[in-house]
DNA sequence: GCCGCTATTGTGGATGACCGCAAGCCTGCC
DNA sequence: GGCAGGCTTGCGGTCATCCACAATAGCGGC
C-alpha cells in the first residue's frame, strides 16, 4: 500500500544519448524522471497507479511509440504521453494527437520548450488525478453493494418512491427501507440527492433524466 | 425560429478552383456544403447555431484558418474544424490540434479519406448537440430562477433540510418550501434526486459532495 | 450444525417533504 | 394609486422518509 505515486516523468529511448541528455535535463530542472531503453521494457514495469507524464521517441527498435501508447491506453493508463521524433510527418503528428498524445515534439527541441511542455502535462495528470480518484472511490463502494441493494439504488434514482420500487420489486415497503438504508451506508452519503451528485459526477450512472414539458 | 439548422459543411478557401472542387465532391458523395471565399465572409455570416463541420484552408490571404478558428472558438462554435493545407509542418498541425482542430489534412489529399473525415467530424458535431443543448435548456431554466430560489436551490444540491435552510437564511420554513416548490417547478423536475442529476450532468453545478469517512 | 451474509417483513413513532388556502409586505412600473 | 412580481408567513393535513426494536428464512462455508 506504500506505493510510490509521486510523479514521475517518463523517459523511453532507445538511443542511450537522448536518454542522458533528457534525464540531464529534466535533473537540472528538478522534473524528477526515470529512463527506459525500450517500449516493451516500460510497458512491463508500468503500473496503474503511476503519476506523471512520458517522453517517448515515436520509432524505436522493437515495439514503437505508438504502438506503446495505445497498449497503455488499452490497459487504462492516462498519462500523458509526449511524442519526439527526428523523422516525423504531418500525418504521425496528426495520428498521434488524435489518439489522445499530449504534445508531438521534432528534434531537434528547444530544452526550454520541451521543460514547459512537460510541466503543462504533469499539470494536467495532477487534474486528472483528482476526476479519476473520485472515480475509482465510487466504483470500489459500488462493488460492496449486493444485488438487490443496486436494484433498488437504481429506482432511488429513477426518483421513484418506496411504495412505488417496493410493488416494482414485489417486496415491502419495509425491505426498501432497509436497502435504501444500507445503500446510503455503504455509498458515503447521507442522502438521495448526494447519491445523485456522486454517482453522476462520477460518470457512473447516467439516468439522464429527461427535461419535463 | 424556423432558423436552418440542418448538418453543412462549410468549405473556407480563397482559392475558387479548391472551392469548387470540394464542393463537387461532397456534393456527388451527398453532403450538403457551402462554401466561403474568405475567411472574413464565412465569420461574417456565421451564427451559433449552425451545425455541421468546417473545412478551411490553413494559409488564405486576410484572415488565416488559425486565427478563424480562433475567433470562432472565442465566440462559442463548437463545430468541428478540418483544416486543409498545402505547406504545413509538424508544429503547425500541432498547434492547430492542440487548439480544438478535429483534423489536420494536406493536400493532395485523398477524396475518400476526406469524405471519411468530414463523415465523423458530422458525427462529433451531431453527438455534441444533444450535450449542448440540454446544457442550454438547464441553464435557460436556471436564468428563470429569482436570486432567492437560486440560493435555496444552492442549499438543497447540499443536502439540507429545509429546517436548516430556514435558519441559515433566516426565514420560515414555509417559504423555503415555497421556494423549493418554485425551483422543482421552473427546473422542470420532480424531486430534488431530479434535480441534481440534471445539474451535475449538465456541468453547470458541481457540489462535488464529499465521500463520507 | 453453527456462523455469517443476504433478503425479507412487521410495528410504531419521530421527522421531513409537499400542498392548498389565505394573506401581508415591499419594490418598480404605468 | 393600482398592478405585477417577488419574498414572506401561518395553519392543517397528507404522504414519504428514517429508524429502533424484533424476527424469519435461505445459502454457502468451516
Amino acid at each position: 500500500m506504500t506505493t510510490d505515486t509521486a510523479p514521475l516523468t517518463h523517459i523511453v529511448d532507445d538511443d542511450e544519448a537522448i536518454r542522458d541528455a533528457l534525464s540531464w535535463l529534466f535533473r537540472t530542472r528538478n522534473v524528477p524522471c526515470a529512463t527506459w531503453p525500450s517500449a516493451e521494457a516500460f510497458l512491463e514495469a508500468w503500473q496503474l497507479e503511476w503519476r506523471g507524464c512520458i517522453v517517448m521517441d515515436i520509432r524505436m527498435q522493437g515495439m514503437s511509440g505508438l504502438d506503446c501508447s495505445t497498449a497503455l491506453r488499452q490497459r487504462g493508463s492516462t498519462l500523458p504521453i509526449i511524442f519526439i521524433t527526428g523523422h516525423g510527418d504531418v500525418p504521425m503528428a496528426v495520428g498521434a494527437l488524435k489518439r489522445g498524445a499530449f504534445d508531438f515534439i521534432e528534434k531537434p527541441f528547444d530544452d526550454n520548450a520541451l521543460v514547459d511542455v512537460v510541466q503543462s502535462a504533469l499539470d494536467e495528470d495532477a487534474r486528472n488525478q483528482a476526476r479519476r480518484s473520485t472515480r475509482v472511490d465510487v466504483a470500489a463502494r459500488l462493488e460492496q453493494l449486493t444485488g438487490r441493494e443496486r436494484e433498488v439504488m437504481g429506482l432511488i434514482l429513477a426518483g421513484k418512491f418506496n411504495k412505488v420500487i417496493a410493488d416494482e420489486l414485489n417486496i415491502s415497503m419495509r425491505t426498501v427501507e432497509v436497502h435504501r438504508a444500507r445503500v446510503f451506508e455503504k455509498m458515503g452519503v447521507r442522502s438521495a440527492v448526494e447519491l445523485a451528485q456522486q454517482l453522476t459526477l462520477a460518470g457512473l450512472y447516467n439516468n439522464a433524466a429527461p427535461l419535463a414539458e
